[in-house]
DNA sequence: TATGAATGAGCATTCATTCAT
DNA sequence: TATGAATGAATGCTCATTCAT
């Protein structure tokens, strides 16, 4: 931990880091052994805590990864709510479907970060709390019905998407898009026929 | 050893049920140690062997509890859409708010089953299913929007369901009926202005 | 931990303290492994720890036990002091010839309480206080030298005897008595011809 | 591999065997780690075994470092017993005067060699047998009291000053000059009123 | 029905040491 | 003369489970 780290260190690292990864999302974390870890990374035990110092450490790493890439999304989400886009509809699906292809692009990171991880509620929160605004914004513009608790429509449209993410996007049965698209359709249009 | 369990035993096994159920909840799985449910039971480890073959058998048997009772709701649930009533909001209302009102009504049952146990997926699906099916025979009966896919709404419901349980049910935040109500209006309703 | 000991466990406590205190005292505390205890206890590691929380506990009861031991002597020796004696040489034989047999009574305790554990320093301490005490006492009856700092010379007489325990009486060269004799006569009359 | 150290090579071999005194004495053996070593002299684990050959290696060079100084002070110590004093006193005196000086001249030094090495009691008992031989040469002069046994006189002298050395040398509570004075005229006078 | 005592199997972690550069 | 990277070999400790009573 002392010395500094040269490029085939970071190397190492970086494998442990993946290898630890596909692991802990399909075992646990209890059901990941650190021996299973670094012999799949091509190492041995005392390399490992060469650059962690403890299976919780590096557990922790991948769940802040996951966090502060969510948060990053977040970010954007914010920005893209002030740009002009042709109608609600529109804007929401946008938003919504980058939370499914984020979601989607590291189905390991996702399921650490969403359903192993102890501060899971945590970061589900942020993700409700950015939709809210988002949605609250649209609320105040007149696109949602006026009476609408926007709180619990944030809950349930992160109930939606984790759940969603959990049964289609990670197996790989469903796209991004098309889930998007109905989610935002239902939740907009609601099921009453036309 | 095989002896019939008498009233003592029975009132022994039901506490070390009990406070399994309690410790899984909160400390999930492995995190949860057969020293500290006996400790708690007011009993012996080689007591807690004489009702259950292992730490699995006793989580998989609470697992089972919480199924069994699932499965009792949704049939009740599937009856329950033959009876008559006022408009479909009414309907799918009470449909939604006995789900609620079962999984608010063992809190650490519902946390293992819906959250910690393996078979979670398999269990949730089980729901979906039945929500599904009302659903269906209502969008037949012309009350829903036929362009909807079944599969996916419920699919979605679920989510919500699962995701409000969590965030205001467990924690007693909110009450059964007020989510219900909530998320019926939202999904029937959806967003728009009237 | 939580168990109730019954005889047998004692037994088994009782043994590996004694394997213990033999390991550490011919081993020193890193060189003794807990293995190594448990298999000459005949017991496996598992066992261990049904009777002490960690390696270091074990140790630590030792110690202790040496020093509630010493603590025994040295209030035996406070009240010896007022015990009429024909003459002050015998008054002191007799405490130092105590000490020699206490320190010899039981040589792994002796080595880890005076030579193993940190708190050695704080443990002869002990000893040198009360044998200053008595020293001091009969210093104000006039029987010593008004004018030596018994500080001091209670630390000389600590740092004999250490010292000749040591050398002579673990290896089991010299007992109790002659080296309490030597010492005493030495001190008291110093080494100037007649 | 073989080549000569040069100078820039001592001065980290120098600085090597500084800190690990330091570290030795403080920590004990065990508990310092070569890590250590090598971070606080600013190097890295590899240069430690430019120098020594095992951790091991380097704690006995200290200690023969300590012994061949405590080698060259009982050389002068025999020596010195052949020059004419006034009296008896005030050779002991000088004698065991500079035995403290050498021992406070390197505390960490006198740690490891007289209280950490596996090596202590062979290294004590040679101060002890030049401790004797000078007592010897002054009692066949007439200057002691023949009937002494000067084995146990020179392991008593022996043992004050490795307790005092102990308790008020090292934590520099007091000076080598005033303990010598005390150890002196305590052993040469005794105890006894004149 | 219950328990005091014991254990097999395993796991995270540490540390002195070495290889290749 | 120096180091980034890696490892062999232990070791303390935990936990579910069982034996004998």
């Amino acid at each position: 931990m002392n010395t500094e780290i040269g490029s085939k260190g970071k190397e190492s690292r970086r494998r442990l880091l993946e290898t630890a990864a596909i692991e802990f999302a399909t075992q646990g974390f209890h059901d990941t052994k650190v021996s299973t870890i670094v012999k799949k990374a091509g190492l041995t035990q005392p390399s490992f805590y060469l650059y962690f110092t403890s299976k919780e450490a590096i557990f922790e790493e991948l769940v802040t990864n996951f966090y502060s890439n969510l948060r990053k999304l977040t970010e954007s989400l914010r920005l893209v709510s002030g740009i002009e886009q042709i109608d609600v509809s529109k804007r929401v699906l946008a938003a919504v479907e980058s939370v499914f292809r984020f979601l989607g692009s590291d189905p390991h990171l996702t399921r650490i970060g969403f359903f192993l991880s102890p501060e899971a509620i945590q970061i589900k929160s942020n993700l409700t709390l950015v939709l809210k605004e988002n949605l609250l914004a649209e609320q105040r513009l007149g696109y949602f019905n006026p009476e609408l608790d926007m709180d619990i429509v944030a809950e349930c449209l992160t109930g939606m998407i984790v759940h969603l993410t959990n049964s289609y996007l990670l197996p790989g049965t469903k796209d991004s898009e098309s889930l998007a698209a109905q989610v935002v359709n239902l939740l907009i249009n609601g099921m009453l026929p036309k």
